[in-house]
DNA sequence: CCTACGATTGAGACCGGACTCACAGTGGGT
DNA sequence: ACCCACTGTGAGTCCGGTCTCAATCGTAGG
């Protein structure tokens, strides 16, 4: 015994074709403003739907277009700002095109990302973008492709897959960052990352986010090019929730030739990150240079200014966006998806390491 | 002359029926498990449709289910930490149903919220949850309420409206965190909002967002019961994008009988404030005492921490997923939705301000 | 051996639009 | 006056499922 008694039917094109006083087909005509409808029918049918207050049913709508006017996207986590920036830029471009979004969020796990997709398969959206949780882990991926549906990959790659992908290139800012950071004195940088691997890093490892591997790729080369070799040791994954990362950073910081430099790769464990140092009463860049992935604004507003690497995430979700309705619209993809690129923003979290005989009164350096 | 050529028809219960030569109604109840079929039939249907790799469609499925197992979030800006969070919230909770999620950004636009509402409507969503941007401004509310579709609230009431919402009580805070200031000193608290207003505050004008005006009445009677009269010339509206709030922030800052302490009615807000401050050349809490709302991880890092107002935002999105599902499935809402308690965390950005005399080592008081 | 009842099964209606097709009116061209 | 091109219009099909209903089958009870 509700409240209000039975769900009330909807007002259909019947009704309001009944009201008046048409078929329902120059109803439908009227309403859906197509076909050959003559003065006195459509305002009467615009009348009655006034009166009736009918609103088209946009599932039987889709189902006989075929489109859905929906695009699915599939994110690691929106609470990281990282991908909240983007998928503002997505939903901002979808709406844009006439497109409403629907977010599904994987927590970057492998089976929710796979489900995730299926779930946007059978509600038949007109096109997805997907953050792969992997890199190497596609075949959930390749489904998309062949079922035909548009996709569009955002800021990692998908091995051996021909997916439009807006991605930003790494390599070169994370070798220009490793060259600052050795140029002012560092040979032991530690990495911190979320990246999930069983094995500890080494030369030739095969890593499972073609993100994580240009960064890193970007620091050997750096090292290699200064006559160094990359502190393999110091290269760690498996940074997921505070309390691992805390363990990380204690770990690289307390061994007997520790960190000098530590870089975060994002945001999320960059504060974490910081605040195990504060806990070990260091300071930055004093006793320990950092930088860290995504420019937030609030790097700008501790003590010292962070280093960052920027990354134009929104515009990166714009591109993803546009590319994706490129496809649904059926114009070619751009030959070649833009590549974006990142930037070092020198501020003042990385100075000389103490070891290396640095005046006491260590100068961030610019 | 695309590529992968026409798009291939989607492989449907019918061609499943074919392929296991049985009725296309017997199909239908060995796939979607209802019914009787006997053992036979449903494995050759099962294997048929596993050979044609079907998939069921959603849609159709909606269509004459009446339900689509989804939902749809209308939030200001899901670039907003806060928000990005109680979303987290809401499609955890509602996954854990198996509901999907819509979401649309209004960037606090009336009208786009109403577009938003009448969109989500027509797609025939099972259920809404919106956090409207105004309190008072709500016919495309109750056009909902009309339309017997589910709907919950989020941090803000509607006026006159009978909705499920979850909100957080922000007077008692509001009051405890202004005797705070009072307490320490400070007769001259400023209050910057995102609020929209065409006049400026004073007593008795009817604030547009429950929220600022529980804000603002806590402080209103933390003066009175002090004795004192809450500076009305120090509540602000209007403060958008950074630009505008770091205008504000310097008004205030500047004026012949400044602000000696500012609160940020968000987080968004929190940053360009200090931003501001410290182009001022002001230090905190020294020079201003700092406090604002919701409690973000970088506010432990700034230097000092900043003392804040941590709002449950998490758990309010899963109340919030959670009244709704409970509304969808047809169990009558919780007689009174669960209000919620904002906590103030004294960390050090309040302190004791200059002109009333204070020490020349200002400690920052708990 | 016959009948009744539950288990199976297939035909077809239906959900709410979009769209095809055949047919009625109209007016211009010749 | 005659033919034809068009605009208007309604009947009905289709999209891809769910679900009703009547028919069929098997077999247990009498």
């Amino acid at each position: 015994m509700s409240s209000n008694g039975s769900r009330r039917r909807d007002i259909t094109v019947a009704d309001v074709a009944k009201a008046a006083n048409v078929s329902k087909a120059q109803a439908a005509r009227a309403l859906g403003n197509y076909g050959a409808v003559s003065e006195d029918v459509r305002e009467r049918v615009l009348a009655a739907a006034e009166e009736l207050s009918y609103r088209p049913n946009e599932l039987a709508r889709s189902m006989n277009t075929g489109k859905s006017n929906t695009i699915g996207v599939v994110v690691g986590d929106i609470e990281n700002p990282h991908f909240g920036l983007a998928t503002r830029g997505i939903t901002d471009t979808a709406k844009k095109s006439g497109f409403n979004v629907i977010l599904i969020n994987t927590d970057e796990e492998r089976t929710a990302e796979v489900d995730a997709v299926q779930v946007l398969l059978d509600k038949r959206v007109d096109g997805l973008i997907v953050a792969p949780a992997s890199s190497s882990d596609t075949e959930h991926l390749q489904r998309v492709q062949d079922s035909g549906r548009p996709l569009v990959l955002l800021d990692r790659t998908a091995d051996g897959l021909q997916i439009d992908t807006v991605t930003v290139e790494m390599t070169g800012v994370a070798y220009e960052s490793t060259r600052y950071l050795i140029e002012a004195g560092h040979r032991r940088i530690a990495f911190i990352s979320t990246l999930k691997s069983a094995v500890p890093y080494s030369e030739g490892v095969q890593l499972d986010s073609s993100q994580i591997a240009e960064r890193v790729n970007g620091m050997r080369r750096a090292f290699l090019e200064s006559g160094l070799t990359l502190p393999e040791d110091l290269v760690r994954f498996n940074a997921g929730d505070a309390e691992s990362i805390r363990n990380i950073t204690r770990e690289v910081l307390l061994m007997p030739d520790p960190a000098t430099a530590v870089v975060a790769s994002d945001g999320l464990i960059a504060l974490s990150v910081v605040e195990a140092i504060q806990e070990l009463n260091l300071s930055i860049p004093e006793d320990v240079s950092f930088l860290m992935y995504d420019d937030f604004a609030w790097t700008r507003l501790t003590n010292p200014p962070l280093t960052v690497i920027a990354q134009p995430v929104y515009e990166m979700g714009v591109a993803a966006a546009e590319a994706l309705v490129r496809q649904i619209e059926g114009r070619k993809p751009a030959a070649v998806t833009p590549m974006f690129t990142a930037r070092l923003i020198r501020r003042n979290s990385v100075g000389v390491p103490r070891k290396s005989g640095a005046p006491s009164e260590p100068t961030p350096i610019r």
